[in-house]
DNA sequence: CATATTTTGTTTGTGTACAAATAGACTGTG
DNA sequence: CACAGTCTATTTGTACACAAACAAAATATG
C-alpha cells in the first residue's frame, strides 16, 4: 500500500472547513453586500466595547497587527470608525465607531444573525449546537 | 432590547470557523512548512489523478479560476508541476506533477493526514466523525 | 455552414492573512 | 536614573480568495 493512500483531500478538516467558510462568505455578502465579514465584525466588537485600541481589537477578532490595521484604515476611510492617539499612552491608537459606523451597525446585526442562520440551515437545532460546541474546542 | 442583542460575535459560526481554521493552518505550516494547505491540495489532487487541466484542478481543489492560476504558477515555478496546451483542446491547459512533484507528495502525505489528527486532537473518536460530518453538509 | 453560446484561461483590482523587520513609547529592575 | 525588555503600531513581501472584464477556442443550434 501506497503511503498516500492515508491522504484524500476530501477527507482533511482542512479542505471541509474551507469549502463549508466558502459558502459561509457567499450567504454572508449575499445579505450585507456593504462590508465584508471581518470588517463587520471589527466594527460589530468596536460597538459593543464603545471605544479600545487598535492592538486590542484586533486580538478580540482573531485578526493579527497587520490585518486589523488593513481593516481599520478601511473602515476609517469610509468614516464608519474614527482614531485618534492616546494622550496617556501614545502607543496606543484608539478606536471609535462613529455615529454612521453605529447606525450601520445597528442595520445589520439581524442580518448578521441572520447570515448564522441560512449557513446553519442543513442543521436541525441540536445539530447546529454540536457543531459550534465542536468547532469551539478546536480553537 | 436592542436590535444588536441578536448578534454576539463569538457566537457567529462565521467567526468560530475562521479561528479554527487559522489553527489548523499554523498547525499544518508546523509540520509541513515547505508549502501552503492550498498548494499541497492542489499537488497532490494532480498526483491522485495522473493528469487534468487548470480549471478541473480548480473545480476539484474548490478555488475558482484567479486562485488556481496563481497556485499553479508557483507550483511551476518551483518546478513542482508542468503544463503544456492540449492539442486535441486548445483552450485547455493540461497540469502533470513533474518526477519532483510526486516525490514532495509523497514525502509529505502521511505528514498532511497527521496535520488533520492533531487539528482533531481535543475530540474523540465520534466527536471528530460527527464534525466532518456536519461540515460537509454545511457545503 | 454561420453565428450565438459556452468553456477555458488571463488580467486587474480589492480584501484578508501572516511573517519579519523596524521604530517609538512604556515599564520594571538594578 | 539608566536601560533592557515589552508593547503598540507600521511597513514590506508573499499568498490566498473572489469579482469582473476580456480573449480565444470549441460547441450547439438554427
Amino acid at each position: 500500500m501506497d503511503k498516500s493512500d492515508q491522504y484524500v483531500l476530501e477527507r482533511q478538516v482542512g479542505f471541509v472547513m474551507r469549502r463549508a467558510v466558502q459558502r459561509h462568505i457567499a450567504i454572508f455578502s449575499a445579505l450585507i453586500p456593504e462590508m465584508t465579514p471581518t470588517q463587520f465584525a471589527a466594527l460589530a466588537k468596536l460597538c459593543e466595547l464603545g471605544q479600545t485600541s487598535q492592538n486590542e481589537l484586533g486580538r478580540l477578532t482573531a485578526m493579527d497587527v497587520a490585518t486589523i490595521k488593513g481593516v481599520v484604515d478601511r473602515l476609517r476611510a469610509r468614516s464608519l470608525i474614527s482614531s485618534a492617539l492616546l494622550e496617556s499612552d501614545k502607543r496606543r491608537l484608539i478606536l471609535t465607531p462613529t455615529r454612521q459606523g453605529r447606525a450601520l451597525y445597528r442595520k445589520y446585526a439581524l442580518q448578521a444573525a441572520e447570515v448564522t442562520r441560512q449557513t446553519l440551515a442543513p442543521l436541525d437545532d441540536a445539530e447546529r449546537r454540536q457543531l459550534l460546541e465542536l468547532l469551539e474546542r478546536l480553537t
